[in-house]
DNA sequence: GATGAATGAGAGTTCATTCAT
DNA sequence: AATGAATGAACTCTCATTCAT
């Protein structure tokens, strides 16, 4: 990559993370491209060179930030080898993230959402990646004995909903105070609907 | 009540039914007030006869709403007396009813998150009446040592996330089939999570 | 006149009441007939029983409050028999009557003005009907020869609009504290313009 | 001032003559943004481009019209010595230009005064200015001994009055059939109000 | 005569997108 | 590559007027 195409794509990257602060503000039909223009320190027109509209940078968005996290939570399980341990490494790192990334929370789990139809089928992609991810992990338990078998297609959307909720609830109403103060009530719960026994 | 008003109030009420259908098909934003008055076969200034604004509209809908389904599932709640069966009750109930009513399901829980700032104390309203219910049906069983002691304001937070997102999911994805056919699962995971040993 | 009459009459000066007040309020164009209604304790229907339109209202109450003080000025300057003192009598009275009703100068000497082109003719008559008693009154001193020979036509006009202005001035910046503070200085300046010395 | 900045200041000049024509042709409410872009051959977004609200526009045709006529106004004093001659230089400039510009003259002493209560003080200000600059004036003239002492505050709005409404009489009636035609009348009703002998 | 629900034509304003420079 | 002026479709909300009751 030439000087050239790396100022390209540091002025695309700052575009995003402009992107990132202006939606998680103001909700995506009520962010500007003027907004995110201004807030990346380009032109409305500098905009429209990196990305074809509105929706394609918040899809873009959307996208990056899911692999990020998702890369994230695949990595602090690797570091686990023990399927419980291992739960407990994504849980954690998930809370942790969230609670660390407000406006982050707030464009995966909120703005996302209502969009707008358009974007319907981008949430339904993104929630099954965790999903996916989380079934993987619990087909992995079943195969090894770990935890008795399950509807685990099921069982993954209720735990992503769990997890999912908790946070919004933080988002909304600023409960609990740290959003990982809910870490030890989730992974007890979790654990148990999985049928493992928590002392 | 008159005639007149009666008819006052059919109309009304026919607006907030257009409104559920309007803005389920197209969303909050891009439902347009023009859209709710065709579908209620009233003219715009009908509407705003009856309502200040389209914000009060989904306001409206979604106090109505919540209510109805508040009232459903306490109702049928009422007629057990086991703990267990009355959570059981619950749960059918509040998945028949989102899946007989798929408009319904779209404006509370995928409209209505996204819909805008303004909105987001109404949600958290909305989303607090039924963790409330949860709650305290929860307390209650941890009273009558149903279930042993359990967080249960996160624990109620993540029931209903987890019944929410498998609904978001059939909504979006068009699966399970028959939302109903995620009870068994949903009932089983619930009541395990809260240390109720299932067969 | 009946009982029955009366009440109608009572009831469209009621209306007329309102309107004074709402227009001064308002102004023509931002006074909803909802408000009229509602300040005369009447419905939206009944005021449009009694009138045609808004305009109708607003013309009614431009002709009946400017009989009122042509009236007004034509009994004071009756009680005179010197022509200075006649006008003298005229110029108090006039400024007395905008002092003593802020709403009625409101609504003659501004809202009237720019209410609208339909009113441009409205408003040259009620001009006019001041001009011309101004005028038929300076004819008289001159036939008299209490003044010099003198363009009565544009005089009038003038005196008329150096009255309206320091009327206008007062209810925009509140200068004079008194409008009939003005009134030394206007009885000067307008004898003087006329040609009679003054002391 | 690049070619760019000029074509950009060109057009934003383009929708105020569009908006004196728009503004005195229909009044300041009946006049759509719509008719001003149209006007000016321009779109509604490209009038909302340079100007911030239908007010803004008005708002800036008041001050700048208002200064460029104050301007003439005090050029042609400046071209005599003469208090006396100063003021009939004065008036006559006043007369001619608001006779040879009929829109300019609507604008200013009609649809300025009852475009609405927001405009109140705008208007306020903008006769301010002009009967500041006859107070001046007569200040001066006292000063020289030119008149006797005399109320200026009062006597230079009585001045714009009759000014103003020998203009706005030309507008509404059409008479004196040239607005100039009313100079000499008003030049000695003027003058001998401050007490300056005429022949 | 009175009421107030209903109508519907507009109005101002916003903003994603385009494109000449 | 970048800029920002220009476009125009859309939208929410207002309100004079009508008319069934």
């Amino acid at each position: 990559m030439g000087v050239q195409e790396q100022a390209k794509e540091a002025r695309r990257q700052r575009i995003l993370d402009a992107g990132v602060a202006v939606f998680a503000r103001k909700g995506y039909r009520d962010a500007a491209v003027d907004d995110i223009a201004a807030a990346s320190d380009t032109s409305k027109g500098g905009v429209y060179f990196h990305f074809p509209s509105k929706q394609a940078i918040f899809l873009a968005l959307l996208d990056q930030m899911g692999s990020l996290l998702l890369r994230k939570v695949e990595e602090a399980m690797a570091r686990e080898r023990d399927p419980l341990a291992r739960g407990d490494a994504a849980l954690r790192t998930v809370l942790q993230t969230f609670g660390e990334h407000r406006a982050l929370s707030r464009l995966f789990l909120i703005e996302a959402v209502g969009a707008g139809r358009e974007f319907n089928s981008a949430i339904a992609d993104l929630h099954q990646r965790f999903t996916t991810l989380i079934r993987r992990h619990l087909d992995d338990a079943v195969a090894r004995g770990a935890i008795p078998p399950i509807d685990t297609e099921i069982t993954s959307v209720a735990w992503f909903g769990a997890v999912n909720e908790v946070t919004v609830r933080w988002l909304l109403t600023g409960r609990p105070d740290r959003l990982e103060d809910a870490y030890p009530t989730l992974r007890v719960l979790l654990a148990r609907s999985a049928g493992i026994a928590t002392a």
